[in-house]
DNA sequence: TTGTAAGCGTTATCAT
DNA sequence: ATGATAACGCTTACAA
């Protein structure tokens, strides 16, 4: 078989197109990537051989020729892998996946083992992509920052630790979101305010801890009544447990640094017979269905979601496309009232 | 600037690889790609080089010389993708993940929206992927299976409709799953079992409806009482309401299609002041936080999550390499047993 | 075992 | 506005 006959097998080339069209290669080049200087003849012509011949540009030979990917990384520590099934995490893939799918840049998924750093490194530097996400939660995941110089690059949440400066990310602000919660367990008149905590080796963690602890000082509350979950539900009950078992710990009003330790907290209070909102109220963060399920809806602040993956990879394009954007962009959070508090 | 140049601003090539190790650039390659003729002398020498350049294969020029793009996609049709946040889905795609990463191949993240089907297409046809996983659950989404075709592909869960031959697909027996979770239910003494099940235009939701008929009929019970979920937790609220609603709707047994339903079953039973287990024995499906942190704890089916995405990603692979893989690959479940029957 | 050389299907440069 | 033509960096017969 000849090199002819193996090559009409496979899929059209652009070649195959010009052939059809009567046009040269480079205007169908043209025409596929929009420029401007090309007839409208020409274009409908090679418009037309591309519908008859099902012509789909091949990608690599564009990345090889055009020097560009068409695609950028979602990178996921290993670590941070777990929280995969958490409301937040999951929504902020989808945003960033549908943004994209708007776009013509196509998602590699990049889950990173600690081991080999190097191989992530390496994956993204051999042109595989033109920019990455990285969602990062642990504090000493700083060995991406040090990425940015090699390839456009933004963070999902402040990164705890870089090198040189700091990198661009998207994110709410924590320690606000935190307060302005606060603030409103302080307004609905409550006049012991304790906490459960995410992990403290965590941006988000130890932002809305501070930020509860900036609410308490400004009010002269003492803030002893204090502690760490992981986010997870189970860990938002044993917390719960460790305050009620605390000797003269008392408290009537309780910030929860997520929604899924409140629902775990909310069922160890329940058990111990202990009314919500009467007894002691609740605010949390994240509007999911374990804040809007939990008996009773827990009021939380709502971040967005979707929105801070789509902003990612919004950002993400400007910095790719050599655009000026801001390193820091905080998306705004609110209240939403239910009935816990 | 020269071509040379401005050639040795950029990363190291397989050329100057080879100029550095003093052998010819098809052995290099042969290193790279681990060929068997090489001898162990050109291969240290090689490798040295690669080492002190710090070379890393360009992979669209591997893809576009060797027609393979070292990259599978992971196809989730827009539908679906608001499952992300369930603890299976996501386990799943973490599996996919890793098993990837112990390859060399990339995972590309394919939000698959149903209005343009043949952005989807042309994706999968361009070469971008040596092959596709489809995680899909709608019964319409018969348009993917046809790209077996064009393309390897693996689905994730049985699908439901499909043009040709059945395509390759890994789950769990759903139907044996159900119906054994019932059999336990009968086994355990509850005379009068009821459902609640997942949506009929899911596999998942009809094999697992189904398995409960099953024990049923093969018991003599009456299959009256079933109500209908969409797997997240709100539904199972709602259809526990309905089931305690219903006139003449008694029942000592449920059987809840999945853990996040039976979450949401349990709290309505709770208010109600229903007992578990001792008014109504339930069993479920999946081991996750919904099922293990429930009030009780909930004795469930529990089925290989990660594992799924694994084999998915392992038959994928056995596929592209041309070998001889099994259709359908069902993953053993077993009974986990706790407090709530 | 190793080297030579012909592609792979685009884009980009430079004329025209 | 259009067309030649030279890269892009690698794989892979084929030859030696």
């Amino acid at each position: 078989m000849t090199q002819m006959q193996a090559r009409s097998q496979g899929r059209p080339t652009l070649e195959m197109v010009a052939a059809a069209a009567g046009v040269s290669r480079s205007t169908v080049s043209r025409v596929v990537n929009g420029s401007p200087n090309v007839t409208s003849e020409a274009i409908a012509a090679v418009q037309s051989a591309i519908e008859t011949l099902g012509y789909v540009p091949n990608r690599a030979a564009r990345m090889l020729a055009g020097r560009r990917a068409h695609a950028v990384a979602l990178v996921i520590p290993e670590n941070t892998a777990k929280f995969f099934a958490d409301p937040f995490f999951a929504a902020v893939i989808q945003g960033v996946a549908q943004f994209l799918s708007t776009t013509e840049y196509s998602l590699t998924l990049l889950i990173a083992a600690d081991a080999d750093a190097k191989k992530t490194r390496y994956f993204l530097q051999s042109g595989n992509v033109d920019g990455a996400l990285v969602l990062s939660h642990h504090i000493d995941d700083h060995s991406y920052s040090s990425l940015s110089q090699e390839i456009p690059l933004v963070f999902g949440g402040r990164p705890m630790s870089f090198g040189g400066t700091m990198p661009h990310y998207v994110d709410v602000d924590n320690v606000a979101a935190a307060r302005s919660a606060t603030e409103r367990l302080v307004a609905s008149g409550r006049k012991r305010i304790g906490t459960i905590a995410g992990p403290q080796n965590m941006a988000v963690g130890i932002d809305r801890l501070e930020g509860w602890r900036q609410a308490l000082r400004a009010h002269g509350i003492d803030d002893a009544v204090a502690e760490i979950g992981d986010f997870s539900p189970t860990s938002g009950e044993a917390a719960m447990q460790r305050l009620l078992a605390r000797e003269g710990a008392e408290f009537d009003g309780l910030f929860i640094a997520n929604a899924q330790m409140a629902s775990g907290a909310l069922s160890v209070l329940r058990e111990h017979g202990v009314k919500v909102p009467h007894d002691v109220g609740i605010i949390t963060v994240d509007d999911d269905y374990f804040a809007s399920s939990a008996k009773p809806p827990l009021t939380t602040v709502a971040q967005p979601t979707t929105e801070v993956g789509e902003k990612m990879a919004e950002v993400l394009l400007d910095l790719m496309a050599g655009k000026d954007v801001p390193r820091v962009m905080e998306l705004p959070t609110r209240i939403v009232e239910r009935a816990s508090l």
